[in-house]
DNA sequence: GAATATTTGTAGCCATGGCTACAATTTGAC
DNA sequence: GTCAAATTGTAGCCATGGCTACAAATATTC
């Protein structure tokens, strides 16, 4: 007895799906979230750097507007990853490779701000978009940005 | 006994960073987060029915290529939320929710699409970043990206 | 109709990123 | 030097989205 009479024959199902494209796209999607509280972190570790000397714990969790803890948990989680350093109850510090990350995102962030502005997007919200795109941008796609950007100026 | 000798003065802390702005951006980030699934879950849906007149558990981790186990639990919670609807062992169909989530994801998509093709991004790279952008595009940046799309063609 | 293959469900594990509550440490002020 | 305030750490909870392994249901084939 079938639990759903509505159901169709098996002959509708199995043709594979167009391509390993689709699975391809979100394996990429996964990779991206996967580094992206790392970027996230040690672009706002610079940010607080540039203003302050010092980078403590607090000011991350004022940065991202969440407890200390979770900064604590993901500070330690980035020392294993070799992306920050620091002692207990000690500052927070950027590694070399943390330095060269920080870089890199804070340029990338940059020119995505800089190519909204370029299409006309407000200030803010141009801010507040770069935030969520800039780690899904790839590098092809950077470059346009920057190619527009460039002839736009 | 100090553990770490190289310690601030208080007076470096406690300077409020700039604006909320940070927080604000984050908080929409993580926003983005929770409805990104959903999103991406619909628009599976819709385009597997678009080709197959009935979509499968199996459709979708072979789309998203998860295991079947992911599919079904992330397919239970978007039940719940009114999204999609199934039941045991049936396919998997839309909810007037869900469909409309599907057709303004779709739109969205191809909206961020054909403006990365119209600045000159490879087809294979479009698709690819637009799945991750997408999901991060305000509704202002989406009418500028269709505005310079119209122009370029 | 019985056997097999496919599909779906369930149990239980893991990591990430949230949180509160409480303990420990460090700093600043008195 | 002591005490209060600020900061950090720890314990333990939750939801999400991954997984394997195994059980149950359904569909196909013989």
């Amino acid at each position: 007895m079938s639990v759903n009479s509505a159901r169709p024959t098996r002959s509708q199902l199995g043709k594979p799906l167009k391509s390993p494209l689709q699975s391809r796209r979100h394996e990429r999607t996964r990779r991206d979230h996967q580094t992206e509280t790392a970027e996230d972190y040690v672009e706002a570790v610079a940010d607080v750097l540039a203003e302050k000397e010092i980078c403590r714990v607090v000011d991350l969790a004022r940065h991202f507007a969440v407890s200390h803890v979770t900064v604590s948990k993901i500070v330690s989680r980035l020392k294993t990853e070799g992306y920050l350093h620091s002692e207990p109850y000690g500052p927070i510090q950027l590694t070399i490779k943390g330095k060269r990350v920080a870089v890199e995102s804070k340029t990338r962030h940059k020119t995505v701000v800089d190519f909204l502005l370029a299409i006309g997007v407000s200030p803010m919200v141009a801010e507040i978009d770069a935030e969520g795109m800039e780690h899904h941008v790839s590098s092809e796609t950077l470059s346009k940005f920057e190619k527009f950007t460039r002839a736009a100026r």
